[in-house]
DNA sequence: TTTAGCACTCCTTCTCGTCGAGTGCTAAGC
DNA sequence: GCTTAGCACTCGACGAGAAGGAGTGCTAAA
């Protein structure tokens, strides 16, 4: 069943030819490229046998071959050259990073821009929680009669504020015992424990104390809810236009739409490998079923990864994208593990 | 110079004509549409005058006609009927604006989302802050030793904290301290004068105390920064696709990478009118020459407006979209007038 | 097993003819 | 003087062939 040395050399002829041209590739093209010197009627030989062995495909009889996804497949696990990327490109990688990067959660948004203009395919990029993140403390800072500022400290070290406004005045005194309160009951859990507690304590707290920390509890659950639910973006849609599997709108437009308003559905890496592929029908979902997938993802932070894929057509140079999307993964771990450290003074290598 | 009455309605036909089919207009369709009974002779004679003063178009001699960006100027400024909104639009909008949004930030966002889908066409949204925000309250929150919470609250009333921290222990008695130095110097003033203020004090306030107070200035600079930077939401431009105009995938590609990659340049609301409409030539930008821009802005909290833009082929539905788009940015302003009265009891109309 | 040779297939491109929508012009009518 | 019927004319759209060519599969010989 394995094949012959020969056969996976013509392959891959096949699959790197039609990734550079968008063309079916003829017999007499590959004897050209091939190494040993065979004629194209023993090309032609070998794929027919390819073709039926379901690795290749004519579009008609009369025309080239064209890799068939098992033929892509077979390549990308096999016959592949592992390319590192050029030092240009790891420049240039390196020059994007440089720029600082302020919240965790920007980083995953322009992650997702860099790479797609990096290599050159529409990309999208999701944060994924290691864990639900809870509240690790509450703070009240009075502002006014009526107002008060509710900040909340996450698990995963965000913080977030808000002003929120009161019916009745309050005491400005009373401030920092309703945070004790919140801080004893309210820390560490999720969203639904947090409204047991809250109605366990209708009857012990005051009425318009009670709506207060019914609004501060309104709010943190919102943020965790949204904080817990993953926010994809993508970036980059309108570079499918430039392929010319896409220049018939209709193909160009599901897939763009897909990747816009179907961003939850794009796939998510399994298990640990650094670099996946998904190469056309093994995509799960069918506006992805004749395009490919190369997703990777980084470690930002204790408690999340940031994920971040590239689609293109099947017909996508896996080779680059992948070397380089990789590289770029790594770097950015890097750079958040180096953030780790407590910060000192900078140190050249 | 004026137009007769009759070659206004002439127009007017094609324009609507043109607008729903995208095809040349032929004077025999325009004699069936017009209401006083004319034969397609007379429309032809009519139209050759209409061409002749540039309100018409001929692609080819015989071809019908199509509006010129003249055309479809008087078309726009006196001969479409101002719609409303039907009464399921309306229902739609409300819909959608019932959805509860937190953040005025947030709110600009899901405003592009809400009008490109509505209206069918891209979008894309600004926030336009009428004057510079700056701070006006800081507090300083102790966590541990070595980290603490910068509380901001801005001139427009949002709040924006961070986690720092700092390489030397800290004493969280100092730190109110430092919250009121920074409550007294620091209020009500642009970043530069920050800076300006925080180097007076550098021989006041002891080293690692000043490196504290660096830190929270560097961060809320930089808050202040983004916040004055007008950031552009892009919206729903796949949607340019299923407009015949732009089955041309290099005039797709182009008008979509440029209001993903080149959003600051398009174009923004001048003066006062409502809703505004900017018709093919008539755009600054080269790339928008061939397509049109309606725009409406909205009021958002006291310090700011938020704009939206609808973008489309100069054969865009101008009524529809107009008449949508100015009752949607009336419903957010008083969304949002509402908001600003002190939260009552809800009163129902 | 490899290869040259050759007939064959089928796509692409071009041309040509037809069709029809729509025009512009002329001349007659109101 | 405006309107209209009539008609020749223009030009794109569409389809049918014809020509060209890339590439194949098969056969038979090396």
């Amino acid at each position: 069943m394995e094949l012959t040395e020969r056969k996976k050399q013509i392959l891959k002829v096949v699959v790197e030819d039609y990734i550079s041209t968008a063309e079916p590739v003829g017999s007499k093209a590959i004897a050209e490229q091939l190494s040993s010197k065979v004629s194209s009627a023993t090309i032609r030989n070998e794929l027919a046998d390819l073709v039926e062995l379901g690795y290749l495909e004519q579009p008609h009889t009369s025309a080239g071959r064209v890799p068939s996804p098992k033929g892509y497949r077979l390549y990308v696990n096999e016959l592949m050259d592992h390319k590192g990327v050029s030092e240009e490109d790891a420049a240039q990688i390196n020059a994007t990073l440089a720029e600082p990067m302020a919240q965790a959660e920007q980083v995953i948004a322009k992650a997702g821009q860099m790479v797609s203009s990096f290599v050159g395919y529409p990309s999208y990029a999701v944060a994924d929680h290691k864990s639900a993140a809870v509240v690790q403390r509450f703070e009240l800072i009075p502002v006014d009669e009526t107002s008060f500022i509710a900040v909340a400290m996450l698990s995963d070290k965000r913080v977030k504020s808000q002003l929120l406004h009161t019916q009745l005045p309050i005491s400005a005194e009373k401030l920092p015992e309703m945070s004790h309160l919140l801080n004893t009951h309210f820390t560490g859990i999720n969203v639904e424990q947090m409204n047991g507690r809250l109605m366990n304590l209708s009857d012990q707290v005051d009425g318009q104390w009670f709506l207060l920390l019914n609004q501060v509890v309104e709010y943190v659950g919102d943020l965790l809810t949204e904080a817990n639910h993953q926010q994809v973006f993508t970036n980059g849609t309108s570079r499918l236009l430039q392929f010319p599997e896409f220049h018939d709108v209709d193909k160009a437009h599901n897939l763009m739409s897909f990747m816009v308003d179907n961003k939850e559905n794009l796939p998510m890496p399994q298990g640990e490998s650094p670099v996946q592929i998904l190469i056309g029908p093994e995509n799960v979902n069918e506006a992805l079923k004749e395009s490919s997938v190369v997703i990777a993802s980084y470690d930002i932070g204790d408690n999340m990864r940031g994920l971040v894929g590239v689609v293109g057509p099947t017909r996508m140079d896996y080779a680059t994208v992948a070397a380089r999307l990789s590289y770029f993964a790594d770097s950015l771990s890097r750079m958040f593990g180096k953030q780790e450290l407590p910060p000192k003074e900078e140190t050249k290598e």
